[in-house]
This record gives structure tokens, C-alpha cells and sequence, in this order.
DNA sequence: GTTAAAAGTTTGTCTACACTAATTTTTTTC
DNA sequence: GAAAAAAATTAGTGTAGACAAACTTTTAAC
């Protein structure tokens, strides 16, 4: 049942298909097709595929759901990218900025075997270096931890516990920033209209801007303020 | 100029190629179609392929002979290989007839950079898990050690230093036999006309076919007697 | 509720790499 | 050295997956 080996495009469209129903409830092939660097008529001629194949279900244009069997390769191929992230610093000592694209082809050709491997080498592990949740062997999805950093009022304290790895240039920003996972901050203020947020960080402080708070999750501390205050200063927008 | 991304297929060939060159002088387009297990006529469209690319030379109907650029890449996957093979048991505890087929897709997924991590993390190491030499990074292969075990005579003893990696089924075999590398062992008789070779090894003896023999490499110990003695038993015989 | 724009699909083409069948060259055999 | 066998090549096909161009459906704008 495991391990029918997909082409890398199949599973590729598969984790994308998934990410978009993450993150924006619905994979539209436009969107799908962003993601992956290809054109819209691409897509629908793999969506076919992929719904001929069980992966997904699909609604001429209106967009691509995964089946169950789709999510069960998703969260494989999720768990095989943060497991190798993890033991690309944990083992050999690269840094959390520079395991993404090495991780991303790897997801592909690396055996369900190995990966139970390093799995167990790694002790079990439940996150990745960016503080991700590991999906299980088993096919569930630990839900992912804290709230976006944006949500935080002022005064609020919290530690990171997730940040985005898809750029590495905001990594090697962070970490320039000094901030990592388990880094504790606190919002010294917010500027309104979609300003940055200034943080403090042990001695210093820094301003964020929004963007950069969307991409870092923080476990409130203690009583929480959270998004009470700044709902009324940041009027509800689209996206 | 490294790290120019070839295709599976492409780097499968030029592996071949290699070995076929190494092992039997001539890499022939059937020779090249059954190490691969391809046809023949789409090892001509590839060769030709491979020839305009500048990785082989070919001449019709001649077979096909690498360039020296061809030989980087044959020596680049050769190292990737190896260094993964070790990796795998080394560092993940995979015994030593498992991780072939882990490595033969590994080798066309893992970048450069990886590839030195590795290298680096395993403290530069000159051997793989079977006792092949790891070929460096500059591109040169160090010459493999010892001799094959059917060339030792009656009383030679030896150290085993290198074994075949391409049969799991014969590398479990020499387990069982606990036979590693750096065994020692002692020919105790040789049956005339290719019949098995009885090894001394530790408190027991084995015997092993001519097959056996020639994945197994030995440096001899002290005085070598060697080819000397079965060279009479043993006329020259093709292949 | 038309109409223009955006999104999605269909159709036909291209590349990589495999295959079969037919043909040519080389090697072997007598 | 001529004929048969083996090896290699050429020519034509098929599949995966990308693309562009043309067409259709949905959404947005008035």
C-alpha cells in the first residue's frame, strides 16, 4: 500500500494542492499553478490525471480537493521534509536557512524505510528546526502551535515557536535579529495601519514589519491579551 | 562548472560506461543496454546523446569511450555513492547489504554541498562499507586493494579488504559465513577446474565457488605465494 | 442583467527517453 | 571469402509532462 512510487511532478502538485487547502481553503488552478512555477493548462491536464489516480477530486473550474488517499501522500511527503530538515542540523550541522532546498528534492527519492531510520535516530522527534509539527507515521497532522505574531497586543509577551521555511533570506534575517525558536519577546508597540511591530528581545528591541509577523508563530504568555487591542486599531481587510 | 543537474538516466548511462570500461576494457551498446536493462537501440540514441554532450566519445559500431569530462561525473557519483553507502551504516546503523539500493537513488538526489557535509561529518574517509575506495573530490579513484580470493594458492593467507556491493543475497550470505571485511583467511585446498576454494577462517572452514571468489578481494599476507601454484592447475580461460 | 475581465479548459506541439521493427555493419563459421 | 549469426543503428511510436494559442465558463463591474 506504502510506497507506490510517484513521479516527483505527481507529488509535487500533490503537496501543493495541499498547502493551498491549508492555507486558503481551496486549490484553484491558478493558484496551484503559481505555486509550482507552471501554466494554468498544465495543471489541468495533471489535475485530470490526478483525480483519474484517486489523488483528488475535481470540479471542472472549480478547483482540486484531495481525497483521503491524496492527504495520506501529503503528510508522508510533509513528514519525510521535516524529518530530513531536522536531521540535516540536527546531524550534519547545517543551518536551518539552507535545509529547505536540499530537503525538497530529497522528500522525493528518499526511502519510507530510510526515513523511519532517521525517524528513530532522531529520538522521535515532534518538530522540525522551524519548529513545525512532524506528521505521524500513521497519517495525522499535530496541529501547529501559538498564533501568528501579528495577533499579539501591546505588552503582550510570548515565545516563538514557529517561523516560515520557505525563504532563507528571512531566516538569515532572523537569525541576524537573534531570534530563533524558544526566543522570548514582547510587543513594545504597534504601529496602525499595517505597521510594523516593535519587539523587545532580551536587551534589544526590533520593528517588524507586517509580513515578517505573518511568518512567525509565538505561544502567548500567561494571561493573554492578545488580539483584543489591536482588533480595533486594524480594521478587518481581505487577505 | 560543478553541479550541472543531469538526469537519472543520464548519469546511469555515464556510470555504466564507466564500469563497463573499468571491468571488461570496452563499454559495447550491449553490454551498456543489459547492465542497465534497457534495449539496445535506445542505448544508441543515448550514447549519441551522450557524445554530443561530450561525455563519451563514440564511434559506430565501436562502443562507446568516456571523456575526461565524462569520467568527473562518473567519478562524482561513484564518490556520492560510496560516501552515502557509509553514511548509512555508519550513521544510521543500515547493515551493509541494505543500503545499495538506497544509495543508487540517493546519488542522483543529493547536491554537491551534501555530498562534502558527509564527507566531512564521516572524517574524510578512504573506504566504503564493502572496502571500496572512495574516489576524491579533485577526481581521482585510488587503485582498489588486494587481489581477487581465486588467485591465492594453497596456504596463502590473506585479509579480506573489499567485496562486490551488488547482491544483497550474497552480502548476507558472507555474513552468515561470518566473513567481513578484514577477516582473515587461510586457502585451505582449491578444487581443480573453477571448483571451490576451502577457506580457513578463525575456528571453522568454508568453501566457496569461483563466483564467491571473484567478489571477494584479498591482500595477501607476507610471502605471497599467489598466482604461482594455480596458475599450472588453472589454463587461461575467456571472461 | 449585460458585458468585460479573469479563470479554466481544450487542442495541438515539443522534449526526453523508452520501445518495436526494419536495416546495416561486423564478426563468426565453414 | 561467402553465408549465417550477432551486434549496432535507423526509423517510426508511445508516454509523461511541459507549453502556447484558442476557446469556454465564471466572476466582477457597471
Amino acid at each position: 500500500m506504502t510506497q507506490q512510487v510517484l513521479s516527483t511532478s505527481i507529488e509535487d502538485y500533490i503537496k501543493a494542492i495541499h498547502a493551498l487547502e491549508v492555507h486558503e481553503q481551496r486549490a484553484t488552478t491558478k493558484r496551484i499553478a503559481q505555486h509550482l512555477g507552471v501554466k494554468m493548462a498544465s495543471v489541468t491536464g495533471m489535475v485530470k490525471h490526478l483525480a483519474a489516480e484517486g489523488f483528488v477530486r475535481h470540479t471542472p473550474y472549480r478547483g482540486a480537493h484531495l481525497t483521503d488517499k491524496g492527504r495520506r501522500v501529503a503528510f508522508q511527503l510533509i513528514r519525510s521534509h521535516r524529518l530530513i530538515e531536522l536531521f540535516l542540523t540536527e546531524t550534519l550541522g547545517l543551518s536551518w536557512d539552507e535545509v529547505d532546498a536540499d530537503a525538497e528534492i530529497l522528500e522525493h527519492a528518499i526511502s519510507d524505510r530510510l526515513i523511519e531510520r532517521i525517524y528513530e535516530f532522531l529520538g522521535r522527534p515532534k518538530f522540525d528546526p522551524h519548529g513545525a509539527p512532524i506528521p505521524t507515521k500513521d497519517g495525522s497532522l499535530p496541529p501547529q502551535r501559538g498564533v501568528p505574531l501579528g495577533e499579539l497586543g501591546v505588552g503582550d509577551r510570548g515565545r516563538i515557536v514557529e517561523v516560515s521555511d520557505r525563504d532563507p533570506e528571512f531566516l538569515r534575517y532572523l537569525t541576524k535579529l537573534k531570534l530563533k525558536i524558544g526566543s522570548d519577546v514582547r510587543v513594545r508597540d504597534r504601529a496602525p495601519f499595517d505597521g510594523p511591530i516593535t519587539l523587545e528581545i532580551g536587551s534589544g528591541s526590533v520593528a517588524l514589519g507586517p509580513e515578517a509577523c505573518n511568518r512567525i508563530r509565538v505561544a502567548p504568555d500567561g494571561k493573554k491579551k492578545r488580539t483584543a487591542t489591536p482588533k480595533k486599531r486594524q480594521p478587518k481587510r481581505r487577505g
